[in-house]
DNA sequence: CCCATTTACTTGCTTTGTTAATTAAATTGC
DNA sequence: GCAATTTAATTAACAAAGCAAGTAAATGGG
């Protein structure tokens, strides 16, 4: 094992170092490891029919949000402007998107889902119904509902927040 | 906005296609925003110092179990094996690491953490606790314990679990 | 109007992710 | 004991992530 002083709990002098924290209890590592266990299934799924997961989700904010321009589609996604340029190319050769410059504004360019691309989202909605069905009788509906809950309210702190004062 | 039949409610047949639910209801959608939210400022501090996300993990893993096979630190890291061999050379060349071969079972490497690896996570311990601490004055101590414990539920399903039925 | 800044996106380069194929050391069945 | 299988790690090849630097179109003073 590990012997190194684990128990810095604080020696009377107040500059002491911080532990880190258990990776079981360190929130990014915590929720990395909880959204590999999660992405298996659908992992998957997607496999099978060689669409990848970043435009697996690119064709999803696209299909729920309509039009929108690319760092509005990377924000959503939770995909870096680069990795989204390169990505957009392929998927609009592939004719799943298509880009088009807005008018009042040249540097912007507003992508929008193609029939080809809702194809796919609709190609898959049942599987991935019954992953979720299935996530769901594992871990219990309702407590799922507050996981969720819970996640947006990290990343909007104007949320449900009880202001615990 | 988009004018896709949204409302697929169902039409009579039973073989009505399921709608995919909303980005913010889907729970592997929502685990990465959390995260890629909550690592922002743990990117920032990082990237002063050139460590990368991924070898931070590598270190943490190691320090907090000790010596381990290489496939041990792949799981609890959330590596593929071939990016964590890769890694590892680099790591062991910056004698951040060390390995040696499991003298019971030739085909497994043991991992080891060096001092260097152990004076970089030191390096980061007070910032790395003062911007959780930051996260927990705003999302508040309780509810950050509460989601770890149901992040971990998640994952494990043998955990407190309240067995629904 | 013009120059400096900012914003939106693109390109280049290095590191990781991902799959499949390979090597080598256990393990199992006979 | 030995062939067949399984397991652990590596290598190779290519897509994608991530950062830095670059381009081009707005914006904002003076």
């Amino acid at each position: 094992m590990n012997d190194r002083p684990h128990d810095t709990k604080d020696a009377g002098k107040s500059d002491r170092q911080a532990a880190l924290r258990h990776t079981h209890r360190s929130l990014p590592i915590a929720l990395l490891r909880a959204r590999e266990h999660v992405m298996g299934p659908i992992r998957e799924m997607l496999n099978k029919s060689g669409v990848s997961e970043q435009k697996w989700r690119v064709l999803r904010v696209l299909d729920e949000n309509g039009a929108m321009e690319q760092s509005h589609v990377a924000a959503q996604a939770c995909l870096l402007l680069p990795s989204l340029t390169r990505m957009l190319h392929a998927m609009e050769r592939d004719s799943q998107i298509t880009r088009a410059p807005d008018r009042r504004d040249g540097r912007k360019s507003i992508v929008s889902i193609t029939q080809i691309g809702q194809q796919i989202l609709r190609d898959h909605a049942d599987e991935s119904a019954a992953i979720f069905a299935a996530l769901e009788e594992r871990y219990g509906a309702t407590r799922l509902e507050t996981l969720l809950d819970m996640l947006d309210a990290l990343i909007d702190p104007s949320g449900d927040r009880p202001q615990p004062k």
